[in-house]
RNA sequence: GGAUGUUUAGCUCAGUUGGUUAGAGCGCACCGUUCACAUCGGUGAGGUCGCAGGUUCGAAUCCUGCAACAUCCACCA
């Protein structure tokens, strides 16, 4: 096999990976329905990709979430499931619309939207989606995503406004889409509403202002926000203050700073008496919780504070049109002026700012549409109902879930999608985060004034009103606003399917609900709780069996990648460096889910380095399978059995771990087991006993299947190499059983081989903690610095230096060794003799520890303190294993 | 303020129902290597498992309290 030499001695990368990947896609096995006949036969499993925003490129987050769901989708395939992992990408509505808007303000526009008016500026949007969808597409496949490009899918495309259609329309009749006054969250700058999570906070010092409206108001109130001010409508206490309670139902009508109040006192159980004046000045149009308080209390709501920012005219002529800023600082004055500042104070305060661009978010009241999660409606069908699958569900015909025609709310359905387990939430400990998150949702607010997204499906003309696609006829005008993104990505899992399209949504039901969601911890609400509203909602079953969380990916020091910081690490700067291999090890192994990682260029070289020692594995392995030496039938050898052993053991376990999705551990032990066994040992023995070439290509098989799924690259290059049959990408999974080991070997070939490696490395212990007599002295130190296998041959042991000569070690069960010219003699029983003082004194300890635990548990026999177990049992399993310890200690002792 | 995590070797982290001598990778020190691989091999040093109690024959693991850090939620006007 002269072209097995003439391989370079390092694997690289960028040679095959983009042609590699040409192949694999030519050849059909990234869509299911072109599949070998054993997957189409199989289960079907499916994987919706989350689409990343058309707002750019990928970032090693998304590198990671491509790494883990390439993973479980060959893993799948390669276990013959019918695997389908659909592609995507999120129009991300304002997100990708904020994102244009800068642009073009970078390019010289003062206001982009005024300027180009909303075709014209839509226009300019949809390009740069385009544009960036097709960067997406490109680092999707650079990744080796093994995803079906026939079925890749936009959350904007024609079938998903349909599903957006049909879900609002839905909705709408069942009363769960209302259109209401009420407060939202609104961006100044951007001109729109946003959900609450679409708010954060800052922290910022603010100054704490408590004063009286005017001289004759009996109460003095604090606020942050004097400004809001002009729109209070009452003053808060606690019924049981004794402070305020004769003024509870008395109405007074203050000038505050030039404008006439009616304020009105109430008392309500929400106001705390110790904090500040134990008063609160309620100001229903500007805040959440007074708005609360203004609906207990029949309130009227008066806002004071405009869509952009600035003071409406109801504020009198001297405070209208002026910013926020500008009002607080005349309020703090006029009312210092007028003698009505009691104090003025430092405080901290979580300043509410937009997700997108960073302004502060005011809360003002206004006409929007909202999706009612508390509000029951009547179920369309039976949803997140299987009773086959609950023993008690069966007993008592209540199964996981509700009944058509039942009552029940969206919030009710959440609830139940994870409690029944039908959606599980990996790691476990989200799934409190997420009951918690649920309990405390509030309506959601759908609509948002922003152009680019899923039209509002209604209609209006003069006071009448239609839900429609599409123009109910002459006089109609459409709706302005858009949905929020998440409207129409909740529907993701099965909208990606086909639904509502009857032919499409059939001929992929069998998909639904897919196997899992693989996704940042950070989305869980805004995206996983929705897609299980959604799902549950329209269809009556959960989205996923499986949700899996991966955290972020961090800088070596543990800060978020971010531009201004600089330390970006770029997936498609990393690739043509280390090969996508190297990254995507980096990215599965070495962390938990859940858990952020810290990521560094140094632990991609790391993985650099293993794919390039797989590579030369592969390389030795191939040219001893050419061999003619490696071609004679090999006795299986005890260093047989023990590989074989191994990789019996490991494929097993492996698989067990992939199915948990414990991808780290499982790719730790294949390591250990490709490096440590494989490599520095059996491939060492292979250069002395020969016979080895079946055995060596098995290994070389599973090793390259076991791999695959981890780093499809490298793996299936060498696979056409070693020209073994048809592609890598379908081979079909190791199974452990059809190892060729009879059951009683494999024990003892494992233990056998284990004890030699032990002593082994006794023996280099030896050397340096015994001195060890200066002829012998040589040989040893030979022995400690060279040996790198041992061997069996000929009846004898034999221990292979890596400078090709051979030590012989004869007689090991009596614990000697003799070199070939029988000069040196080693001591093995020393190694034994050192060996057993430690196990006698461990022994000891532990018979002790036995003994006082059998006295313990007599005593407590004698005075009847068990409950549960069996005491007779438990007296009899200690006292087997005092025996057992007691054995051991009189083995030993004999020895010595 | 509430919730959820984290705290194990110099660094990054494993450690699955409590049970031999707490592990790996990187880094470090020393030794070595022409024929699979210096993107290599061998040997070694390095840990009071955050702190304090408790349960147990036995605790990194279970319980209680404390501390530090992180994230999320709610924010007191």
């Amino acid at each position: 096999m002269a072209e097995i030499q003439d391989l370079p001695k390092a694997y690289e990368a960028s040679a095959i990976e983009d042609k590699m990947y040409a192949e694999w896609e030519a050849s059909g096995v990234f869509n299911p329905d072109k599949l070998p006949d054993r997957n189409q036969k199989g289960e079907p499993y499916c994987i919706m990709m989350p689409p990343p925003n058309r707002t750019g490129t990928l970032h090693m987050g998304h590198a990671m979430g491509m790494a883990v769901q390439d993973l479980l989708i060959r893993f799948e395939r390669m276990r013959g499931k019918k695997a389908l992992w659909v592609p995507g990408t999120d129009h991300a509505a304002i997100a990708t619309q904020v994102k244009v808007e800068q642009l073009l303000i970078k390019e010289g526009m003062k206001d982009p939207r005024k300027e180009l008016g909303r075709e014209k500026f839509l226009e300019r949007v949809v390009q740069f989606a385009d544009e960036s969808r097709n960067t997406i597409v490109n680092q999707t496949r650079k990744m080796g995503s093994s995803c079906d490009w026939s079925r890749e899918r936009y959350t904007f495309d024609k079938e998903r406004n349909a599903a957006v259609y049909q879900l609002f329309k839905m909705m709408y009749e069942d009363g769960l889409i209302e259109r209401g006054y009420r407060i939202v969250n609104w961006d100044p700058q951007f001109q729109t509403t946003l959900s609450d999570d679409e708010v954060q906070t800052k922290d910022v010092t603010t100054k704490l202002l408590t004063f009286t409206y005017d001289k004759d108001f009996p109460i003095a109130i604090s606020t942050t926000r004097p400004e809001s001010k002009f729109g209070d409508t009452a003053v808060a206490v606690h019924p049981n203050d004794e402070r305020y309670k004769k003024f509870i139902g008395q109405t007074f009508e203050p000038v505050f700073c030039g404008k006439k109040l009616s304020i009105q006192i109430v008392g309500d159980e929400a106001v705390d008496p110790a904090f500040g004046t134990g008063a609160l000045g309620v100001t229903p149009a500007h805040s959440m919780i007074d708005a609360d308080i203004a609906q207990r209390h029949n309130l009227k709501t008066v806002p004071v504070i405009g869509k952009d920012a600035k003071m409406l005219p109801e504020c009198g002529p001297e405070f209208a049109g002026l910013s926020i800023e500008e009002t607080r600082a005349k309020v703090e004055k006029t009312l210092s002026e007028a003698g009505l500042l009691k104090s003025v104070e430092e405080v901290q305060q979580a300043l509410p700012i937009a997700e997108r661009g960073g302004a502060p978010v005011e809360q003002l009241p206004m006409e929007q549409w909202f999706v009612r999660v508390n509000k029951p409606f009547t179920l369309r069908q039976d949803t997140l109902r299987k009773p086959s699958d609950s023993f008690f569900g069966k007993l008592f015909g209540t199964g996981t879930g509700w009944k058509k025609g039942e009552q029940v709310t969206l919030k009710q359905l959440m609830m139940t999608a994870v409690e029944s387990g039908q959606t599980r939430i990996i790691p476990e400990q989200f799934e409190k985060i997420y009951f918690h998150w649920i309990n405390n949702l509030r309506d959601w607010c759908i609509s948002r004034q922003i152009w680019f997204g899923h039209r509002i499906p209604v209609w209006y003309r003069g006071s009448e009103m239609k839900v429609s696609d599409v123009s109910p006829g002459e006089g109609w005008e459409q709706d302005p606003d858009t949905l929020d993104t998440w409207f129409s990505s909740g529907s993701w899992t099965f909208s990606a399917l086909g639904w509502p399209d009857q032919k499409e949504w059939e001929a992929h039901r069998a998909y639904h609900p897919t196997a899992v969601l693989e996704t940042g911890k950070d989305i869980l609400f805004f995206w996983i709780a929705r897609m299980v509203l959604m799902s549950t909602y329209a269809l009556g079953e959960v989205p996923f069996k499986d949700a899996y969380l991966h955290g972020l990916v961090r800088d070596e020091q543990g800060r978020k990648m971010s531009k201004s910081l600089g330390n970006i690490l770029d997936p498609l700067e990393l690739i043509p460096k280390y090969g996508t291999d190297a990254v995507r090890l980096s990215l599965l192994i070495g962390n938990t889910p859940g858990q952020d990682t810290k990521l560094s260029e140094q632990k991609i070289e790391g993985y650099r380095n293993f794919t390039n020692k797989l590579w030369n594995i592969s390389r030795f392995i191939l040219m001893q399978m050419g061999d003619e030496a490696q071609q004679a039938k090999g006795a299986e050898t005890l260093a047989d059995r023990w590989i074989l052993a191994r990789l019996s053991e490991v494929s097993s376990s492996v698989t067990k771990k992939l199915e948990t999705y414990q991808f780290s551990a499982a790719g730790e032990e294949l390591r250990d087991f490709t490096w440590n066994d494989l490599a520095d040992w059996y491939l060492e023995i292979a250069k002395v006993e020969k016979g080895k070439a079946e055995i060596l290509k098995t290994l070389l098989q599973s090793v390259l299947k076991m791999w695959h799924p981890f780093m499809p690259f490298v793996t299936e290059y060498v696979w056409g190499l070693a020209k073994f049959d048809g592609k890598l990408i379908v081979a079909e999974w190791p199974d452990p059983l059809v190892l060729p080991l009879a059951k009683g070997e494999t024990k003892e070939g494992v233990s056998e081989f284990e004890s030699l490696r032990q002593l082994v490395t006794d023996m280099r212990r030896l050397r340096a903690e015994n001195g060890v007599e200066p002829a012998k002295q040589v040989e040893f130190v030979v022995v400690g610095a060279h040996m790198s296998a041992l061997i069996e041959q000929n009846n004898a042991w034999i221990m292979r230096l890596v400078n090709g000569s051979c030590i012989s070690v004869s007689s090991i069960p009596d614990g000697y060794a003799v070199t070939p010219s029988g000069k040196a003699t080693i001591g093995l029983n020393l190694a034994g003799a050192v060996d057993l003082e430690k196990e006698k004194a461990k022994l000891t300890k532990e018979l002790e520890q036995l003994q006082k635990y059998v006295a313990s548990t007599e005593a407590k026999l004698a005075n009847a303190e068990f409950t549960s177990k069996a005491p007779e049992k438990v007296i009899a399993d200690m006292k087997a294993k005092l025996a057992e310890a007691q054995e051991k200690v009189k083995t030993i002792e004999a020895r010595l």
